[in-house]
Formats: structure tokens, sequence, C-alpha cells
DNA sequence: GTCTATACACCGATAGAC
DNA sequence: GTCTATCGGTGTATAGAC
């Protein structure tokens, strides 16, 4: 039997700020100062609660991840069943939480097997909502042959939005606006507007 | 005037290994394990020696990227001048000395200022690098108006090597042959043996 | 150039009171 | 559900001997 020292619901309001906060020193600080003790001042609760609700910081961790995956996507399958999937998806790969975050938990995923285990999911989940799309899209437009297979233009434009995202974090913008060009009218002529 | 403690040069032995040590604890288990005592330990000696030839650990950081960004410059410039820059420049992005280690320097320039500059002056040289290069393939050979601009060609390679690596790295290959063979014969295209 | 010794702060995690 | 108090361990950085 596995310990039965923890008695809060990490889905109770506490454990929801405790993720909330996790999250936000994860941004501004990064992982190597995301401690109990943090969690708690940011709280103005003391470090003992931490414990409460997460039986241990890799715990803690890993649901922060978790409910970040869940959120993100949510937002993909929403996109994905909109009037014009692949704007939205790309509006939602673009406007994605942060670069910041999201290079914490890469970083994180290389060390942390639960972490990773989750990242490797999430990974693989997008991008079969995404190829899906793609597919689906590139059936229903006439000159479809044109384009690159469903699997390179998924991977393209993860990458691609990931790469912006992480040099605008940075205060890098060059050749930004030629990639973002680019792929504007890609997708103008993928999925023309009133389609 | 500043501190004088420091006595021991970086461009000696025990400081190179020092940074080699460095990188090795940064691939193998992030940077929040990169301490003092560690990179001691790794090398069998005090703690206290690295503090003779770095003035702080976040001394040491800065060096470490400052070295690597140095050997990468080095490799590219030297892809750039051979036969089929293209192909090289490629092979430098995609075999680039480890996403992990790329991951924690990525996301330690988000919150150190040392770091960051380094890092921002490294992509902006890269990928002035990159486009001069593909500048001058695509003068070269005709069909170059069919190809997109040479900066979105750039940004593209370099975001498509990191997002491969980084996936391997965590054992994803989902949609990588696709990829691969995409760019293979893209640049077989631009850049045609033989040329 | 390398060592011992030490200061002081912060870490995760636990016991147990209220 | 939240607290006080405390454990052993580890972090940066320094003083000063050899």
């Amino acid at each position: 039997m596995a310990s039965t020292r923890r008695m809060g619901s990490i889905d109770s309001e506490m454990g929801e700020a405790m993720l909330n906060a996790a999250e936000e020193i994860l941004r501004q600080h990064g992982y190597a100062a995301l401690t109990s003790r943090k969690i708690a001042e940011h709280l103005g609760v003391k470090q003992r609660l931490v414990y409460y609700y997460f039986r241990s910081m890799d715990e803690l961790l890993r649901e922060s991840f978790t409910r970040l995956s869940i959120r993100e996507l949510a937002r993909l399958k929403s996109a994905v069943s909109s009037d014009r999937p692949l704007h939205e998806i790309w509006d939602v790969c673009i406007d994605t939480s942060d670069a910041r975050l999201i290079s914490e938990f890469m970083a994180l995923a290389n060390r942390n097997e639960g972490v990773k285990a989750e990242v490797v999911t999430f990974i693989l989940e997008s991008r079969k909502l995404q190829v899906a799309a793609l597919k689906k899209v590139m059936m229903r437009y006439a000159s479809h042959e044109n384009f690159l297979p469903a699997e390179v233009l998924a991977f393209m434009g993860t990458s691609l939005a990931l790469a912006l995202n992480r040099e605008a974090s940075l205060g890098i913008r060059k050749c930004h606006a030629p990639v973002k060009k680019m792929i504007a009218s890609f997708f103008e002529a993928m999925e023309p507007e009133e389609g």
C-alpha cells in the first residue's frame, strides 16, 4: 500500500491555486526556483500545506503539466471543429500560453520520467489532431496535390510556431515578418475565406 | 574597481575541464543540478577551486555558453564555405551538440541576462550566415524563382532541425521520416550533386 | 594551485498540535 | 485544513593555511 498521508484534493480551490502559483513561478523564474516554500509564500500560506495537497514536488510538477496539457488539447479540439480549422489551429499554436513555460517543461521532460511521458502524449495527440484536420481540408479543396503531405505540414506548423514564440520571448524579430507572411498566404491558399 | 579575487585563467587546463564538466552536467541533469559542488566532484577536486577559476556560478554559466557558441559558429562557417553549403549547413544543424544542452540554455536565457545576450547574438549571427549562404546558392542555380525567400528558408531550416532533435531526444519519431525526406529532396533540387 | 573550515540561506519532507 | 517546529542535506561564497 502506498502512503496515505495526503488528504486534500488537487481539484480543490487551494490545490488549483497551488498549480496556478507553480505555473507563474515556472514562467517567471524557472524550474530551479519552483519550491514548496515559494509556492506557499505566493499564496500567503505555510510551506507544510503544499504537502497536504501533493505527495511530493515531483507530483506537483506532473500535475501541473497534465493540467496545462488538458487545457491546450481542448483549445486545439475546438479549433479543429471550427469553420476555418487551419487558421484557428495556427492561432492556437502561435498564441499558446507562453514560450517560457513551454521551455521549462521541455527541459524538465528530458530528466523527469513523469513529465516526459505527459509531454510525449501531448505532442503525439496534438499532432494527430492537426494531421487529421489538414487531411480533411486538403480533401475538401481542389488543388491539394500542389501541397506537401499533411504530416509534413503539421510538423512544420508546430515547429515554426514554437520557434517564432521562443525567439520573440528573447526579443528577436529577424526574419519573422516574411515567415509570418508566407504562412498567412499559405493558409489563405489552402483554406480561402468564405470556403 | 571590481573584485580581484580570481587568479586562475579560464583558458587553463583546469578552467576548460570545469566548463566540460558543466556541459556534461547540464546535458545529463539540467541546470538545477549545475552546482559548484557537482563540478568539483566530477573532477575530483574541492568545491573551493571552482571559485578560484570563476567569480561566480553566473560567470561560469555565461562562459560555458560563450564557448559553445564559438564552437558552433566555427562549424557553421566551415560548412558555409564548403562545396555543398546547404547540405553541410543542414548537417551542422541536425547534428548539433545536443538537443538537451540547447534546451537548458534556452530555458536559462529567459532569466539570465548574460546568457540571454549571448544566445541572442548567437541566433542572429548564425541566421545571417545561413541567409547569406542561401542567397548565394539561389543566385548560382537557375530556377531559384520557384523557391521561397532565403530568409524564410533559413528560419524554416533552423526551426525544423531543432524540433526534430528535440522530439528525437524524447523518443518521438512520428512524422519525422516524411519531413526528412522532404528536406532531402528540397536540398537536392536547390543544390544538386556535381553542381 | 589547491586545500580545510566555515558562514549562512534554502531545500524536501515529516511529526504532531489545533 | 492549516499551523509550529524540526530533521538532514545541499547551495553560494568567503577567509586564510599550505
